[in-house]
DNA sequence: AAGCTATGTCAACGGCGATTGACTTAGCGT
DNA sequence: ACGCTAAGTCAATCGCCGTTGACATAGCTT
């Protein structure tokens, strides 16, 4: 056994690592809580101490904006497949957001951030390249740009009835849901000149 | 001139009148600076002592249910006409968050509360009464229920876009907005049986 | 006019959390 | 083996904010 285990006990004088862990637990944090939770919380999710925020992020808006990019590095968008893509997402809509772990916590954070004075521009430039742009590729046709916003828009929007909801649809109520919301993806996805001369 | 102003200085000695004024003060704070707002800003901006929020409210936390109650109270398509009402939508979504401050700020207020874990349940409770059940009765027609659900989730879906976007559409962008998204209204207050046998 | 009460003002307290700097020590180079 | 540096720990500080109780006074009642 003379293999080195990386994390035997509590990991220590690993720089790179517990910047990692202090990002990861802060993503997870700021998510969950909101910009108003402790660093100390945060430090100790982390395994590491309050001070270590300092050194390796500067301070606590520094680490939250670093939180906001990194939670929008994750593109779930490029391997939906166009035929069941309506469906599939009406379907995760009308579920609970405790299915949906991750994405939720992206998606509060996102909301939090675009909710706030201070970080709403910075996000607005984020939502482009990271939301809008991709979209668009992957909406193609023509105007995919306007396109793009309306499909956006209509996603968040979801998501935000998802969360207010906090559980799923039953029944004949979650029949239509899903069949009127995979209606409307259908229509938004749709190239309108398909078909034309 | 022995009529009497309301107003003519420093309001002084009218409960009534300092507890409103505070009230509103807060349903303003609490939506553009969330729940981390200072009672000092509330109460400043009111014109009032922070003591004063204690002896009316009892709390912070009090005050804030109260405010979130009161920015609900109001319900703005009870007066929308049918006819004009998807391309008015459209309209106002394609413009800027500024030109319409009030709706603006209640939909902030409840972007934060859909937020925090705290206030999730309590506001479930209200989107139901306040949102859900109005658009049903204004829908009308079969599954009100569950179309008023997937009107909602766009609506708001909007407002979130709007809110990050800034600014207003101009332009072939915004032709294409517009049209789009009215067309998405349209679809959605149709009721899915007329015209059946 | 006197006095009572509701209304408003003020200052202090207590806790909390971000920040900071001094201290400890592991791990590597020499 | 020795020490230097980077990584981690600890405790103190400082400011902020909600809360609280003591105090001042306007305005009504009698």
């Amino acid at each position: 056994m003379t293999e080195t285990f990386v994390r035997p006990g509590p990991r220590r004088r690993d720089a790179e690592a517990t910047r990692a862990a202090i990002l990861e637990a802060a993503k997870k944090q700021f998510a969950l809580v909101g910009y108003d939770c402790t660093l100390r919380d945060i430090a100790g999710e982390a395994g590491a101490d309050v001070a270590l925020v300092k050194r390796y992020f500067g301070g606590k808006e520094a680490l939250f904006v670093e939180a906001l990019k990194a939670s929008f590095r994750t593109n779930d968008l490029a391997d939906w497949d166009r035929t069941t893509f309506a469906v599939d997402i009406a379907t995760m809509l009308a579920g609970t957001p405790h299915d949906d772990e991750a994405r939720t916590h992206r998606f509060q954070f996102l909301l939090r951030a675009a909710t706030s004075q201070a970080t709403a521009p910075f996000l607005n430039v984020l939502v482009q390249e990271r939301l809008l742009a991709p979209m668009r590729n992957w909406l193609g046709g023509t105007d995919a740009d306007a396109r793009a916003r309306v499909l956006a828009g209509v996603y968040i929007g979801f998501l935000v009835e998802r969360l207010i909801r906090g559980e799923a649809l039953e029944g004949r109520e979650r029949e239509v849901f899903i069949e009127r919301v995979s209606a409307v993806f259908s229509t938004l996805i749709a190239d309108p000149d398909d078909g034309k001369s």
